[in-house]
RNA sequence: GAUCGCGUAGCUCAGCGGUAGAGCAUCUGCCUUUUAAGCAGAGGGUCGAUGGUUCGAGACCAUCCGCGAUCACCA
């Protein structure tokens, strides 16, 4: 870095501004590279970027130079660019340059830019870890010296962007995934809306959240852990169809699935239920894979997964009979205790039977629904939001979506009946009164909004982060969350 | 939160009781189509931190900090 600085002294004395205000580019490296044929008139081009490699070779240089859309080699030659080629001499690999010549291909065969002008758009004092390629006559590449310490990757992201092309990839394919949900929701006319971060009472899933303190009204706020009171209230307010992208935060664990802040996009739909809701859900990740990689396959290591509608739908009873021949419908805790034991399933004594027929399906099932599947129907008891099935007593109209193993979303037919819910809602609050940190909390003023009234109303959300792991092939959030959790430093 | 592993140059790593090493990067010289450019030379380190054991610690021990993996909690 001293070395480094000393060189910004010469530059400035030699009346180079390393640090200019606006270059105007032409081109970017990807375009060039693809548009350029031989036979072509002369083209110029301009192009920006950083510098990612050097060769020079004393009156004339090769450089690589990075742009958002990929690398692109550069000439540089003394004859052609006068004084300021010696100047070259003092930019190092980490420095932005812009570069306007014209496009032609090298003894080698590589597409390069003919540089006639070169300015410095940027003065890197911090050299940046090189990595460096080749690529053997069967186009194999062998990366030397890749920058991939997880700590400095996570910390300092900035680089891992920089020099890591596959990191880029995937948060682009984030972006697009984002992009193209957005699309689908709004042609079907949902609004997607803006509700509040930072709220009194916290509700919408079970989760413990992070709390912190407003000093002009002096009380307590917990940010978000869901999304669905303030949509509902929505609802109730006339809206139709209703969508928000937001971050949820929840003071739990961290892992390969988990990070405290993270990505749900929740949508209500007024007068639907969840078996249009399933119909929605498959055709929108269906359209999100088709667009993403022109397939409605992804492979995932042994696995092809493949998104085309419609996907598998099981019972919850059902999906726990198929894999255990275990039938659990009807069963007493007492009973439910004993099957988890012929299964060799550990139960905390507290939990009571909705937890323990969740629990033996996570063990039993889970692991199986490798193709994207429908877990319909769950226990009343763990889904104090949704509305009471129709047909099956005990039961609740939920699903929710697996994929690989994993659940990708959650959805009900939405409780709409005000006294149901206050009803269940003080079950909550029973539960947390026995310890259950994670119940839910009575919540009057959503309680008023239902008791005005609430459409039938279907209800879905869905968590980006591991759909975007999906589909990006990630085996851990960090990698698919630009600034992941992390300890301070020091 | 528990267990195990890791932390040495800008990056990737070797060294495991006896003078801190390699490749790339950096610097100097040569080089006007190179591409992991090449050739010749040079510089670069609180070995995560603090204590301890030892004649002697990067290495052994303890504590702490950070990271990772697995598990637990958790969608």
């Amino acid at each position: 870095m001293k070395r480094r600085r000393e060189e910004l002294d010469q530059l400035r004395a030699a009346n180079v501004n390393p640090y200019p205000y606006e270059y105007e580019r032409n081109a970017t490296a990807k375009e060039i590279l693809a548009a350029y044929k031989d036979e072509m008139p002369q083209w110029i081009v301009s192009v920006a970027g950083r510098i990612m490699s050097m060769r020079r070779m004393g009156k004339a240089s090769f450089a690589h130079i990075l742009d958002m859309t990929g690398r692109i080699q550069v000439y540089l030659k003394k004859d052609d660019l006068g004084e300021p080629y010696d100047h070259f001499k003092l930019l190092d690999i980490g420095d932005i340059i812009g570069v306007e010549g014209y496009v032609f291909r090298t003894k080698t065969g590589e597409v390069s830019i003919h540089a006639q002008r070169y300015v410095l758009l940027s003065k890197s004092l911090r050299p940046l870890p090189v990595v460096k390629e080749k690529t053997d006559e069967q186009g194999n590449k062998t990366t030397f010296d890749p920058f991939q310490d997880k700590e400095l990757r996570y910390r300092q992201r900035y680089v891992d962007l920089v020099v890591n092309h596959e990191v880029r990839d995937t948060f682009i394919k984030r972006s697009m995934i984002l992009r193209q949900m957005r699309r689908f929701l709004d042609e079907k006319n949902f609004l997607e809306v803006e509700t509040p971060a930072l709220q009194p009472i916290y509700g919408g899933a079970s989760a413990r959240p992070f709390e912190t303190h407003h000093n002009a009204l002096d009380i307590p706020l917990f940010l978000r852990i869901a999304d669905e009171l303030y949509l509902k209230r929505l609802i109730v307010g006339g809206f139709d169809g209703v969508y928000e992208i937001a971050k949820d935060f929840r003071n739990e664990g961290m892992d390969r699935t988990h990070n405290p802040e993270f990505t749900m996009m929740e949508l209500y739909v007024a007068y639907r239920d969840y078996k249009w809701m399933m119909e929605l859900v498959e055709q929108m990740v269906f359209s999100i894979a088709q667009s993403l990689n022109d397939s409605a396959t992804v492979k995932l290591g042994d696995n092809e997964i493949n998104f085309t509608p419609p996907w598998q739908r099981l019972t919850m009873f059902g999906s726990i009979e198929k894999y255990s021949s275990k039938q659990l419908r009807g069963k007493n805790e007492a009973e439910l205790r004993a099957i988890a034991k012929e299964l060799n399933i550990d139960l905390d004594p507290k939990i009571g039977t909705g937890k323990i027929i969740d629990e033996i399906f996570s063990v039993v099932v889970q692991p199986h629904l490798i193709q994207p599947t429908f877990i319909m129907d769950y226990p009343v008891e763990l889904s104090p939001l949704a509305k009471k099935h129709r047909s099956e007593e005990g039961l609740v109209e939920r699903f929710e979506g697996f994929v690989n193993g994993q659940e990708i979303c959650n959805a009900f037919s939405e409780l709409n009946d005000p006294l149901d819910q206050r009803a269940r809602f003080e079950e909550q609050v029973k539960l947390r009164e026995r310890g259950d940190e994670e119940a839910q909390t009575m919540d009057e003023d959503f309680l008023r909004a239902l008791e005005y009234g609430m459409p039938p109303t279907a209800g879905l959300g869905i968590g980006i982060d591991r759909l975007v792991m999906l589909l990006t092939q990630q085996d851990h959030i960090r990698d698919v969350i630009f600034f992941p959790q992390m300890r301070s430093e020091k």
